[in-house]
DNA sequence: GTGCTTATGCTCAGTATAAGCATATGCCAG
DNA sequence: CTGGCATATGCTTATACTGAGCATAAGCAC
């Protein structure tokens, strides 16, 4: 997490052909996916009526992209941002024929910020413009109504048998359609599927198509394949680094916590062993007070241990190791 | 592993403060951590004698900016790219007083490539470059007899007692001083470390101080650093991720495969767990044949089932789920 | 054949995970 | 003040996965 400064560049070595430097003028942005969990539904800020993410150029960078990032953003909510990380930089041409226009480079990161009103303008939940990603109360219905069929045809359609079946496969197990266990991490690439099959917006606004029938919805240029790219990041994140708690108030329940996971990952958790893998963990730790918000037995407060992330190196194997 | 051309960009929504666009000259490079696994080593493709990253100007980028590095690479080396993969983008500013020479943004990316000439020119063992990183024969002493001694004094040069003891805690559970276990992926943390506490020549040439007694052979700017987070990304992948294949000849003995994996890792792994492993995930499929080039029993030879990339979508869940 | 070396197969115990049952503790209606 | 309801919390069982080691197989050198 510590990150040092970058120190004084000497020329680059360039072995690379063709090295001539800056010809053209490149136009760098920062783009920011941040995220919020509110009443049950994981929320990211946008702007222009839900239509982008939260853009900016780059020169607003104080010391580093990532304090500059934060400072704007904590100036902007009133809350602290509890964790940053880098997601990824975008610099693909624009489009053949635009020589002309600058070049822009993206700078995409992800950030954590704690629950706020849920009424603030600006968050909306993912599974707005995601719809097929929450499966907290079973598969949702578009999966089987209207993407499974447009995927079946999107299959169909490959001009070699080899590639219908690479197709009809890799739908199959990216969408859990057949009975393959649904993999709640793989948001980008399904995203990016539906995407090369003709089933989102963005892909039918570049075709010069109308965007009647795309899947979700859509947002302005690719910010809705950045959204996906940090919602992936943080789904796998989530189960082997505790950011959780950068999204939730100081203190709450084991219940609290778990919802808010769930929110998160799109599946509900089984409560008893959610609550025993906190513990045995020791991620949390009792406060001593209780709550009794909702109905039922009041439940004990929790707060997150911050010890153990020094204590522990985190992170473990998953290499048959040798005794040593 | 799709990739979307990045598609129009409409004017950026900025509401970030101060947007003055494109105001100063910003100059972005590519770097490329290049690795291969020969000879028992994992090395990487480095120029100026091993000193630094290969890496040029941005413009080359064909279509995409990970399509330029693979022809660039290809062009180079003569030998495919397997696996490209973003790495991070530094863009920190150089220094307080550079307010008029151009910004500095650096793209990095990880490029994996199979097996070649063990002498070819511009291969280096990482292990040069991170002696303390290379456990397959024990701890190396470096360890013990170098970083632990300047850890421990770093640690206790902090200010507050709060401070010492924290720092003393990270800094054995980062470098397993203790009994504490040794996290192979925590290589780039472990740099870091070493580079606020002072151990590392980048830091002391920064300083201005004599490079005498930096651990490690160092690299221009921060070349080592990126190197770090390159190796940290690959110990990490090749755990989730069927990357090493990328790494090997087409067909290859099970214990050259946990060879490599351990050249990569820095540990020893337990052979027939190991086997295990491999046999119960099926990621391989023995080819027929056999090899007898060194001594004893002839090893059956094998092949990497790409079939299981599109079949299985991988990677597993960490979470309680709730039956379904 | 004997002995050396590496390959490969198999076992056993300890630990983690999935799933469900049982009990505790509050509130509320009557 | 009692029974019903709702949630919290504790505990058990079966199964899968892992770490570690033993045992056997199949080549080669002598």
């Amino acid at each position: 997490m510590a990150s040092l400064s970058r120190e004084a560049f000497p020329p680059a070595v360039s072995i690379m052909p063709g090295s001539q430097r800056a010809s053209r003028s490149v136009v760098v942005d920062l783009i920011a996916v941040l995220a919020a969990v509110t009443a049950g539904a994981p929320r990211v800020m946008t702007v222009a009526k839900g239509s982008a993410l939260p853009s900016g150029p780059f020169e607003l960078a104080h010391r580093s992209l990532q304090q500059g990032l934060r400072d704007w953003v904590e100036q902007q909510t009133h809350h602290p941002l509890g964790y940053v990380e880098q997601l990824y930089t975008f610099a693909d041409k624009d489009r053949a024929d635009a020589d002309t226009a600058p070049r822009t480079i993206s700078i995409s990161y992800l950030g954590l910020t704690r629950e706020h009103d849920a009424a603030e303008a600006g968050w909306h939940s993912w599974y707005e413009y995601f719809p097929w990603e929450d499966h907290r109360a079973g598969p949702p219905p578009v999966i089987a109504k209207v993407l499974a069929p447009a995927l079946a045809a999107w299959a169909e359609a490959a001009p070699t048998a080899g590639m219908r079946s690479e197709r009809r496969l890799r739908a199959a197990a990216t969408f859990a359609l057949d009975g393959a266990r649904w993999n709640e991490e793989l948001t980008l690439q399904r995203y990016e599927m539906l995407y090369e099959a003709g089933i989102v917006a963005e892909r039918l606004r570049r075709e010069g198509h109308s965007e009647e029938g795309g899947a979700g919805r859509p947002m302005i240029a690719d910010h809705r394949r950045i959204l996906a790219t940090g919602i992936a990041r943080l789904r796998a994140k989530i189960k082997y680094r505790p950011v959780v708690f950068e999204l939730m108030p100081p203190t709450f329940t084991l219940l609290q916590l778990q919802r808010c996971v769930e929110a998160i990952a799109g599946r509900t958790l089984h409560k008893q062993n959610f609550r025993r893998l906190m513990e045995q963990q020791e991620l949390v730790e009792e406060t001593g007070g209780t709550t009794s918000e909702s109905l039922g037995r009041p439940a004990k407060l929790f707060r997150f241990r911050h010890a153990v992330v020094e204590e522990r190196a985190l992170a473990g194997t998953k290499l048959p190791l040798a005794p040593t």
